[in-house]
DNA sequence: GTCTATAGCTCGATAGAC
DNA sequence: GTCTATCGAGCTATAGAC
């Protein structure tokens, strides 16, 4: 018996379904509208069959919610840590926001939950994800501050304001981009380009 | 019987705090979570006076809606219209984020709860706060065409990214600043510089 | 204008059959 | 592993007293 052979057994199937449903669910509909029901039927079961799988709906939300950030964080940590070890800030910073939104989009269930409902899931289910969110954080701070040491990044630029401002606009882009009517790339390309060079010509920026 | 005699008759201020106690509520816990019941303690009452005010749940958070986005409107375009005709484009544009911001946190009851539950309300809810989300929209889609004529933006800024970049990175502001913490005009020039100049020096710019 | 009381539903969760 | 059946609670909305 050897282990190529073994298939996923169904356990692991249908936890999977039930995952992928609440987080459909969730991201268009909040957390408290979606029901059980509601997810059991769209994972193809009743509702009471939930219970062999997770002990509570809650249960489910911080899987959802912690899978979303994992999923991202994995792209693009992996993806920068690839480029070699001279490429130039502007390389860096590009690759680090277009891997976040292709990410973003791949696994759009979990990261439109995520952006969606965090603000409104019990304070317990929350602290469950906290841990998980602040590594991403952390990501993004070393990219910037390695960025920073190696030069290219103007003096007037406070890198806390633009970590948070950087995830907090590629993450919004989940509220109107549709992967269907425009191209990812193109979306990070334009994105990358306003964060980097900003809005003005030189005789505009500065304060 | 002159005007300035007259008081707010109860009708309004019962109203108002109906308004008030679902805003803040709806910011917290999202839409369905949110029951009659406990808008109706919120606000001084029993739930099923809040009948005499409002047809439905449904009506109130369409206003809730409503209110977020048309005081931020009010405010950015009043401020921004009020700068003299030859004001320059980097003056323009931190005025609009500084007002916006300001807006924001002023109104944060009504403008989180927008941010947070837009997405997971009813369909038909969403579509009575389309016009006004449009409306401003087209606000800042004139500020910066009318800045593009007046000159000193980049060639290479697509201007609809730049909005949508904008307006999302200003609204996820919500998820974590605290005014009782920090300056909302530090924030607002900490992000004006980003936007405006972008996170290089003029070597890393362009693609 | 606000109250009490309640009809009619749906919810999360559990028990026990298969 | 999934089912059926159900408990107790909480929900929106309504009716009618005051």
């Amino acid at each position: 018996m050897n282990i190529s052979s073994r298939k996923s057994p169904k356990r692991v199937v249908s936890r999977a379904r039930i995952l992928d449903a609440a987080a459909a669910l969730f991201r268009e509909h909040g957390y408290a509208a979606v029901s059980l029901r509601a997810i059991a039927a769209e994972a193809g079961m009743r509702s009471g069959s939930i219970y062999y799988h997770f002990g509570s709906k809650e249960e489910i939300v911080t899987e959802v919610l912690n899978l979303g950030i994992e999923r991202v964080h994995e792209q693009v940590s992996s993806t920068v840590t690839a480029l070699s070890a001279n490429s130039d800030t502007a390389t860096v910073i590009r690759t680090g926001i277009r891997n976040h939104l292709q990410a973003l989009f791949t696994f759009g269930a979990y990261t439109s939950a995520n952006v969606r409902i965090y603000g409104q899931v019990p304070a317990s289910v929350r602290r469950g994800n906290l841990a998980v969110r602040r590594r991403y954080e952390v990501l993004w701070d070393d990219i910037l501050s390695r960025a920073q040491t190696r030069g290219g990044i103007r003096d007037e630029v406070d890198l806390a304001a633009f970590r948070l401002l950087l995830i907090g606009s590629l993450n919004a882009t989940l509220e109107w981009f549709d992967p269907k009517q425009g191209r990812v790339e193109d979306l990070a390309e334009s994105y990358a380009n306003i964060l980097l060079g900003g809005l003005l010509t030189q005789g505009g920026r500065g304060s």
